[in-house]
DNA sequence: CAGGGCTTTAATGTATACATATCTCCAGCA
DNA sequence: TGCTGGAGATATGTATACATTAAAGCCCTG
């Protein structure tokens, strides 16, 4: 992790916050703020934040500042439906690109989460899951398409946490069927059947989708 | 155009650039060079190098600069495959939510493309194909799908630019396919036939692809 | 002649001071 | 009362000075 700079330190920290779900959508986020709370001067955040901009983080008006992106079920439904195409076809070329190694990694991944025990909290399901997601992401072997699919999973990550922070009812994550669909995804990798893998995944991010909606239905 | 500021200036100035083919792959494009020539200071140029970095438009090194990405074979072969995916998509969406004022904009692109006369030059075909595309990106009506088209349609006019500059011989756009593809597409827009419009957009985009590709196969 | 390390240089990285625009809120008027 | 407009506060937008560092060239040595 070579000698990282103030800007890239920014841009994780800036991330992180918002990844952490530490706004809610319409939530402005100042220079003035964050520099003082990150001890930087406005210089690099300002950076940061115009990257989060142009990568569809943050949205901006000008002379304003930036803030979370709204949230409403038709945008859920874009985004899902696209990261469902996107690592659809990631999924599907990973079957033919994903080395030995790559495919024991995610192999490991889902052993952990697939653990009864429930030694795991929340946060380490959500990492699990996000190494799962980027890391097939990676093994399409297109850099193009990771960059997308990498953008439409953080977004739709949104959904998750905001699902998370306002219907929160302690959920029992050993019981969810992730752990189970993952795994059938890996094993279609293993067999480099690209097209179960393509589809397994889409059905995957479905019936995430179909989870949240469920309860989101109501906004706008 | 409400009040462009500094910072929107150098985007559009220096992307104007890029896509103008002014520098080649490879080529760094300097914080104090650009300042200078738009008569502005380092700082909302180096604002905007950094959009254009995190879309993708350029790759840098750090504490080194900016610079137009490489190409090569390999990168073609999946910039183009993700754009046939990618505007297939966009095409198909249109198909179902593109208004008549949408699909008659896109008749008025295919009308003057169309005219035999000859009178357009090469950079007005650049023009109209562009907002052809992107057009149709943004009838889709899925907001992020239309950002990565946008993205990879760009990237992809890289290798067109690439063609253009190194195996230029005077080509005679009136007699290219292009035109009478653009028109079948629109056709099927106008039918709401979503999968033909997707389908005919992917065979467009791949016979785009083979037409350069034939060129460029030598490289790496 | 080849190769490694110092020096120089030219670019980026950062802080800061100042300019400017937007929002708020309160006073003054119809 | 309700509207209008302007003053002030606050955050962004911009320029500039300075710090830092990667790399190219040069010299010195084996």
């Amino acid at each position: 992790m070579a000698t990282e700079n103030f800007e890239e330190f920014a841009y994780t920290a800036i991330l992180g916050l918002i990844l952490d779900n530490r706004f809610k959508p319409g939530d402005f986020l100042f220079e003035t703020e964050l520099a003082n709370s990150l001890g930087l001067s406005r210089t690099p955040v300002r950076h940061a934040l115009g990257q989060l901009v142009a990568e569809g983080f943050l949205e901006k008006k000008k002379k304003k500042g930036c803030y979370i992106p709204d949230v409403s079920a038709r945008d859920a439904q874009q985004v899902f439906f696209l990261r469902e195409t996107m690592e659809g076809m990631a999924a599907a070329s990973a079957a033919r690109y994903a080395t030995e190694e790559d495919i024991s990694f995610l192999k490991t991944l889902v052993a952990k989460e697939s653990n009864r025990d429930n030694t795991l909290s929340k946060l380490d399901v959500l990492e699990i899951n996000q190494a799962f997601h980027l890391g097939i992401a990676r093994f399409s072997g297109n850099r193009y398409l990771e960059h997308y699919c990498r953008h439409i999973f953080w977004r739709s990550n949104v959904y998750v946490f905001f699902y998370d922070n306002y219907y929160r009812e302690d959920i029992d994550y050993s019981a969810l069927k992730t752990p189970d669909q993952h795994a059938r995804v890996v094993a279609a990798l293993e067999n480099r059947n690209d097209e179960k893998a393509g589809n397994l995944m889409k059905f995957h991010i479905r019936s995430t989708y179909e989870m949240l909606f469920m309860k989101l239905q109501h906004l706008d």
